[in-house]
DNA sequence: TTTATAATGTGACTTAGGTCACTTTTTTTT
DNA sequence: AAAAAAAAGTGACCTAAGTCACATTATAAA
């Protein structure tokens, strides 16, 4: 259970810092940086924004997890991204001058900073390390989704849950996979039905093995050979 | 038929420069930027650059149509985009330091400007108002993917050609859709006969008309309601 | 603790869309 | 113009995966 008091983490302290964009930044933009944030506790299952608003601010995850989602025609959520500790949520909106075209929801309890549109873009107009970041960082998302839509196009439900559960593996590093059934189906691109029997020929092939709802990844390699189906 | 020996638009005279993101650029800038690019005529189905090689300059597109794809685990092509004139191709694999993720080839004869990636992130450095282009494009971009995510992984085939076809008219502006059936299937990602049946569909529906290989739409809005499906 | 609510899991059935095997038409090359 | 190659189009068949309708846990609330 995350300390509720604990509102204001200072960045200096913040143990995400190093695995964020902000991980070249010296003492003293470090401590502008802390000036500028505000912090606060986000209980499981909020927004931090929501699809067709306008962006005000970006928000910096200190702890937990947020699922990043986009919802089809008929309403059904596809989730996009899982952001864990460390990341920068909603910069992407910063520079487009539109709506959100996602909304983004915390999975779990979740400490998170605030860092406003305009101290947000001041800070990147001056800082050139951390503009570089960012339009590496967008580059590279942007590759990403190139595999994202090529996986989606050309393999199979059973391929494509292979890949994901790599993905999470790596975003909910020292713990287990911990997604309902249906936010895994909405990441996949499936229904929830078809994700359960998947995951239930995984756990017989003893790929996996759950522990409730929690997902361990027993055999990682063949997860990857699948991956390609 | 293009004029071959015609290499050397200059910038200023560059028709599809208002289309573009140097469209803002002023006659010094443009003068710059006419030093240091190079012209080059290519053939149908030539590559500007592939998937796996490092990136070494960025293409400007003059005239003529460019498809991005990349190759999935069986080496289908999946079309993530086709550019037209003015737009700039490659620039996202500038920033990412890596090699390019998807490959870049001809869909007819084109006039292609290069800017190397010293001249180029030369110029994104100096000019804010490239750079802010840049980054809000990148942005854009990325949330374009994000539609494209969700529209793989919910909507029915049909309803993602119908989808593809109003892309495809904006691309094609002007003119009529000029793509193989194969070309179209691998960018609406599905096989080519599920694809021709398709169109013959449409084409009874009188939604569109085809002139050869050629695609007119009839109506749009049919479409746009068959693209929600 | 009981009740309500949400999440997980199964079975039966249907169908969209992929695959394979050809034919016909168009385009390119010789 | 003839030959070769590539693209377009059809038909028959099959199966992956969606849908619907419940049963069975969990989890949260009263």
């Amino acid at each position: 259970m995350l300390d509720k008091s604990h509102k204001h983490v200072t960045c200096e302290n913040c143990l995400a810092k190093n695995n964020s964009l902000f991980k070249s930044f010296c003492n003293e933009e470090v401590e502008d940086l802390n000036i500028v944030k505000s912090c606060s506790y986000f209980k499981k299952s909020q927004s931090l924004f929501i699809e067709g608003s306008m962006p005000r601010g970006v928000f910096c995850l200190n702890k937990g997890k947020v699922k990043i989602f986009s919802r089809g025609d008929e309403g059904k959520e596809q989730i996009i991204h899982v952001a864990k500790e460390g990341e920068i949520v909603g910069f992407r909106a910063m520079f487009s001058e539109e709506p959100y075209k996602v909304t983004a929801s915390t999975l779990e309890e979740s400490n998170i900073c605030f860092i406003s549109k305009a101290d947000f873009l001041n800070l990147v107009d001056t800082n050139v390390t951390l503009r570089n970041g960012i339009m590496k960082e967008l580059s590279t998302e942007l590759a990403n989704r190139v595999t994202y839509i090529t996986n989606m196009a050309q393999k199979s439900v059973r391929g494509r849950l292979a890949f994901a559960l790599i993905l999470l593996e790596e975003i909910y590093t020292g713990e287990m996979i911990n997604l309902t059934r249906e936010d895994l189906a909405n990441f996949v691109g499936t229904a929830t039905e078809t994700l359960i029997r998947l995951l239930k020929d995984f756990k017989e092939e003893e790929i996996i093995q759950t522990h409730g709802r929690k997902i361990e990844i027993l055999d990682r390699d063949e997860l990857i050979a699948i991956s390609g189906t």
